[in-house]
RNA sequence: GCCGGAGUAGCUCAGCUGGUUAGAGCAGCGGAAUCAUAAUCCGCGUGUCGGGGGUUCGAGUCCCUCCUCCGGCACCA
């Protein structure tokens, strides 16, 4: 089994926000579970680095695209770490490696009779030096942005014959209704191939920041067919991710493609759900297995914008609470798939009753009582049926949540776990069973089954928290990770360690203090 | 305009192919407990399931209609 991931590109043009550290974290997430499985994992994410606003950002500030590139893709490589994505591979697409590719699946395309020449008519604005697309034009045909009247003009392109693949995208459509979730965007999607393809612009003429045709060194290509092909190059130069046996690793075309999800935001459904999977026919390629569309994480109901105020900043949260907090938060209150709304007390919130109350206090009473009453030690045995029930079939259940890009119910069912253990706490009471010695071996049982229970879920959620999972399972002395050890009873921990808060809620006024202590 | 979603407790939302007293989390009120990061657990909701009509023994759940909101409708990373 493999299992190959990717997030969009990013388009170097703009800042690193919540909306792109969103994307990685939910197809991190991903990429992290099918690892616990033990599958050949690829995890790629990028930057998209050609085109108009680029070469006109880069004029602005007097410099050369490709050093306004090299900028600014630094600002999303170093995103990854920063949000603890564990990306195998980051392209960019001036990588030469790409380029080249580019034009060679291109060239197949034009062998195979889906390019000619032709040429593009529209609205152009002078000041832009670009066509205007007619939904942006102004009253009075004019450019939204310099407000000048456009002329109507034309220029030479070849076009990508997409009207030829009518028939096998409804056909394509027809037999996998799985190749685009969720159902609501797969429906926009078939609804817009069916309402009839006509033929896209493949290259541009009066650009030159693009990766040149071959065949015609005064075009280049338009960028999104340039972008696209980034999740098929990538695989074909990219070194083998760490622990890959080596007849995989040698041929990372072979081993990992079709992509089994491309991760994406709702903006640029049509290039994912029409012409990429035409692009593949066209060049021979196989398609993707599943394209899964994200909804957009709102401000106050509205998309986020940097207007005043009650923004939830990325990094502010990862500085304060660290990036396990903010990837929980955002995969927990927002569907995933869904469009919702998040904020900072939102934030807050959650952190504070699920991360810090459920599963933090509930790791801190547990090894407490382990330590207190036992010294640490776990005695040998079987788990409490009782809770063995309510655990069967978890790890399955997670599983096919997350075959299905179901970030946020997967980790539903795996928080109504962590409610269970501290409601077993209650149940039970361990406490009073420690103070009667007849009754030791029904507190050896209780204590056992909490480790136990924590382990299971803790393996669960490392995907989701990576850093405070593996403090966690450390804790327990039961570091590994694999899935097949998130059954109830399978962990044989012997001995628990002390552990500092996982999720402290006072983090902000105790360095304060720390920091005056240290002064005094 | 056309197409597709959505409208369910104060808030955020579950409710698959129609079937017992419509659910969860949060917030609120009351209580228990004291192992724990004052953390946990239990109890408490008379909700016009957007309005109206219809099908059915029976409808948030199907059909019609109306209202409101959101998204898509091509060359915008």
């Amino acid at each position: 089994m493999s299992f190959y991931v990717t997030t969009p590109i990013y388009y170097v043009n703009a800042a690193p926000h919540l909306g792109h550290a969103y994307t990685t974290i939910a197809a991190d997430v991903m990429a992290r579970h099918h690892r616990q499985r033990g599958e050949a994992v690829f995890f790629l994410t990028g930057t998209d680095e050609h085109g108009e606003p680029v070469a006109d950002a880069a004029h602005a500030l007097g410099v050369s695209p490709q050093e306004l590139a090299d900028r600014n893709a630094e600002r999303f490589k170093a995103l990854a770490p920063q949000i603890e994505a564990s990306n195998d591979f980051f392209i960019r697409t001036t990588d030469a490696q790409h380029m080249a590719k580019v034009q060679e699946v291109l060239a197949r395309v034009r062998e195979n009779g889906f390019v000619y020449e032709g040429s593009y008519e529209g609205w152009y604005c002078p000041r832009c030096a670009d066509f205007k697309p007619e939904n942006e034009i102004d009253e009075g045909n004019r450019c939204p942005i310099h407000h000048v009247e456009l002329t109507r003009e034309q220029e030479d392109s070849y076009f990508f014959k997409l009207s030829a693949f009518q028939e096998r995208l409804q056909a394509l459509y027809a037999e996998r209704e799985d190749f685009v979730a969720p159902r609501t965007r797969y429906n926009e999607a078939l609804s817009f191939i069916r309402s009839g393809l006509r033929d896209v612009p493949l290259t541009r003429h009066k650009l030159t920041w693009g990766v040149p045709v071959p065949w015609d060194s005064e075009h280049v290509f338009y960028v999104w067919f340039d972008a696209l092909l980034n999740y098929y190059t990538a695989l074909s130069y990219a070194p083998p991710p760490a622990g890959l046996e080596a007849e995989a690793a040698g041929d990372l075309v072979n081993t990992f493609w079709p992509a089994t999800y491309h991760v994406i935001g709702k903006d640029i459904l049509r290039f994912h759900a029409v012409y990429w999977p035409a692009l593949l026919m066209a060049a021979e390629l196989e398609l993707p297995e599943h394209v899964f569309v994200h909804g957009y994480l709102l401000m106050d109901g509205e998309k986020m914008s940097k207007s005043l105020g009650n923004v939830l900043d990325p990094f502010a949260v990862i500085e304060r609470f660290g990036a396990d907090a903010l990837r929980f938060y955002v995969l927990r209150d927002v569907q995933f798939g869904q469009d919702g709304s998040v904020s900072t007390a939102a934030f807050e919130q959650r952190y504070e009753s699920e991360l810090a109350n459920d599963l933090g206090n509930l790791a801190s009473r547990t090894i407490a009582m382990i330590e207190r009453y036992r010294e640490g030690t776990i005695a040998p045995g079987e788990v409490d049926p009782t809770l063995r029930e309510d655990f069967l079939g978890l790890s399955e259940r997670v599983s096919e949540r997350l075959d299905r890009a179901e970030l946020t119910l997967a980790l539903d069912e795996i928080w109504q776990r962590v409610r269970r253990l501290n409601r077993y706490v209650e149940e039970r009471a361990p406490w009073k069973l420690a103070k009667d010695a007849a009754r030791a071996d029904e507190l050896d049982l209780v204590l056992r089954t909490l480790a136990e229970g924590i382990r299971c879920v803790t393996v669960l959620l490392w995907p989701y928290l990576p850093a405070s999972c593996e403090r966690l399972l450390a804790a327990l002395g039961a570091p590994g990770l694999s899935l097949a050890g998130a059954a109830l009873g399978t962990g044989g921990i012997e001995h628990v360690n002390p552990l500092q808060p996982l999720f402290p809620k006072d983090r902000g006024e105790r360095e304060r203090e720390l920091d005056e202590g240290a002064a005094a």
